[in-house]
DNA sequence: GTCTATAAACGGATAGAC
DNA sequence: GTCTATCCGTTTATAGAC
């Protein structure tokens, strides 16, 4: 059965480099492993990519721009600025599960990069910190905002919902909505008044 | 010169592993990575080491000691809950930064053990956790516990703190003490009504 | 596009001299 | 306790047939 509608062979290669390299890590992952699980060779893999390091790099991308996609467009036209945050954790988790968003957490694996590649990747987190800060920076003009520093919060709320990718499997006894609630209400309940 | 006081040599390979594995991952520090760093040949190191698995084992057992020795030990007489809870999460972010308690990270690293030496760390972390959502009960008890999921909120909180590890460096742009501040109020302040 | 075969480098680990 | 030299399996990557 060839894929039908032309779904791209490599999107799968991608998909499951992703996924081997979040339960592995970048190092730990070899081409052979990769290969056995997408049913070719290693030789087959490099007629659809160029090397190890630029996959990477291409998972990356495509890892941002899925969070640009699900997470930033959709509420970038929300105008208060506590529902806007509120929306942001939300889709992000929301999408750990759904879609491909724990594979953002290969951003740690950029120092296998090189410099120019990881700083175009750092760019973009640092862009997404930047829009978390400035939910708080709103808040705190409507007096809604706890004293807290930015920085350091931007990435505490940022580590609790990633960290989910780390922890987080179906037999972890807690179901995927109420660890979306729970997730939602313990980052705002963190910051707000 | 010779080390006077007798200060293993031997020490100083398991924290420069340490370090560079928190940095690179396990499989992304090679025994020759290793041996330049601490400035011998791979053979010299294996004098000291049985195999580089069982070196991310001992590093993982120090790193539980240490939380141990450095946290839970002088907060386990501490009656008031919310106090307990406040001194555990001040001590371990103080341990990041001056004994080894990063290397805890490293427990992510666990796959890369026998699944006895594996399931002897989860013990011990899960130990932690366990700490934390004690103090949640009891905080509940008194009335003064939000309503939330005490095993998603305690990973969440140790997410907060182990993060850390991660992102922080000294040019990060916030004083250690400040850190400290922020992180203990961000997570007291999720929990507490 | 996928295969078999293989090159070239790197990985963990050991032997034996000093 | 540290070195040089080396073994041997694994890894990334390529050549060339089909």
């Amino acid at each position: 059965m060839p894929t039908p509608e032309g779904r791209a062979r490599n999107e799968e290669i991608y998909h499951t480099a992703a996924r081997l390299m979040v339960q592995r890590g970048y190092a730990g992952t070899s081409m052979g492993d990769l290969a056995k699980a997408v049913g070719m060779t290693k030789a087959g893999l490099y007629h659809h990519i160029s090397s190890k390091q630029d996959m990477l790099f291409q998972i990356l991308l495509y890892a941002m721009d899925e969070l640009e996609e699900k997470v930033i467009e959709p509420t970038g036209g929300i105008a208060d600025p506590e529902e806007r945050l509120r929306e942001m954790i939300r889709l992000h988790v929301c999408g750990l599960f759904e879609h491909g968003l724990e594979f953002s957490l290969l951003f740690q694996e950029r120092r296998h990069l090189d410099s120019d590649q990881s700083e175009l990747i750092w760019k973009k987190v640092d862009q997404y910190l930047g829009l978390i800060r400035k939910a708080m920076r709103e808040l705190k003009k409507q007096g809604k905002l706890r004293e807290l520093d930015p920085d350091v919060t931007a990435r505490h709320i940022l580590q609790t919902i990633t960290g989910i990718a780390r922890w987080y499997s179906d037999d972890a006894g807690v179901s995927q909505r109420r660890l979306l609630e729970q997730t939602v209400n313990f980052n705002m309940a963190a910051i707000l008044k």
